[in-house]
DNA sequence: TGTACATCAGTGAACGCGCGTTCACTGATGTAC
DNA sequence: TGTACATCAGTGAACGCGCGTTCACTGATGTAC
């Protein structure tokens, strides 16, 4: 009965294994590739593998995805808690942070905005996405408090920030009149330096009065 | 020479008339249903012409699109300018107020969000939508003034604090853990009112520091 | 030791469907001489 | 007054292309008896 345990067990751990591999792979793609490029013939290539094989261990391409989006936005809160460990950080340097780590990810980026604007999302991608969304909401807000944040509602202070900087991120991004990649860069910066800014200022004082009655208008 | 020359006035009035049928008939589509489920034999069908006939008027989809922003815009704008001539508005209220309008535009909503993560966007169509960006960035500015903003960089602010409450709105508008409708746009509400309310605070100092070096990251 | 059967990874080819756009053509109206 | 020609609105049908996903099938490995 142990033995046979084993077996199964070993047979789902190559499973795993195996899934790790296509996601690696995407993962890859998605690095050196623009989001729109990369279909589910090249992920499998890329794998090693026929594009239908992947159905074996994704239920959809939105599964991969959200896979995607859970694997590397945990990287960037570890990076982002870590440093707020090691050294002071100010909200400013966050913002700056999350503006670097979509800039270098455009594809990432464009994975969240997938989630965010399509309507025909699969439902349970769509769950997970809103988990991932979720957890880096809390860590979020754990931080905040580290950080001696004194919002009177820290989860609403989180989500805003949040949301703003994402916004910035994808409404200048693709600015033309900033004609060079280093200017539009520049701009972002100055945008999430000036947003982070207010935000910290607000951080300070518990003083937010909520709406009296938000469903009036 | 002047009757010939009313003539083709009188063409182009009939030109650009038939143009604003189109227009309208986008525009009533896109009111009743939402953005994905209209297309150009949709439009065409409503105008009551053939969708081959749309491409005298139109050079793409997306020109259509931008027109409709355009249209619907200046009138959002034009709204919000009336308001805070006639009274004095808070940003708080402002915030609101471009959260109604998308809440009651989800289709325009798309529109934008179209023109924003959209790779394959018509040259000219993008071009039309910087400008309206510009226009109502202007406005926006001009407006901000009237209100005693004493922030800096006017621009930068009118910037960070337009696409925050976008970014908001974008990211929270399907949020399926608020159950409700009524919940989710209750939501939206109060991240909105944060938002503005530490935009307001920041509106009243001009001590901002700009980042010192943005190309350092 | 061999046979029948179950399980599952893997595949090539095709399905399905949407949808913006173009093409070759018709018909009406105005213009030139 | 009539003929030839230009202009342009309008159209039905098809083009083109992408792309996620499914299907029927093969082959290897393990299990039961």
């Amino acid at each position: 009965m142990a033995k046979r345990s084993t077996f199964i067990e070993l047979k789902e751990n190559e499973r795993a294994h195996r899934r790790e591999i296509i996601l690696n792979a995407a993962l890859r793609l998605y690095d050196e590739y623009s989001f729109q490029d990369i279909g589910m013939r090249d992920i499998g290539k890329e794998a090693g593998i026929s594009p239908a094989s992947i159905y074996r261990y994704f239920s959809s391409r939105d599964d991969i995805l959200a896979e995607i989006l859970n694997q590397i936005m945990m990287l960037g809160r570890d990076r982002q808690w870590q440093r707020c460990k090691s050294e002071s950080v100010s909200l400013e340097e966050i913002a700056a942070g999350i503006v670097d780590f979509f800039w270098e990810r455009e594809s990432i980026l464009q994975i969240v905005g997938h989630f965010l604007w399509n309507y025909d999302v699969d439902e349970e991608a769509k769950k997970k996405f809103q988990t991932i969304q979720k957890t880096y909401l809390d860590e979020f807000d754990r931080m905040l408090t580290g950080m001696g944040c004194k919002a009177r509602d820290l989860r609403l202070f989180s989500k805003s920030f949040i949301a703003s900087i994402l916004g910035i991120i994808a409404t200048y991004r693709n600015d033309a009149r900033g004609t060079t990649s280093s200017e539009v860069y520049a701009n972002l910066h100055s945008l999430a330096h000036t947003t982070a800014g207010v935000f910290k200022n607000g951080m300070s004082q518990l003083a937010f009065s909520r709406p009296e009655n938000a469903l009036s208008g």
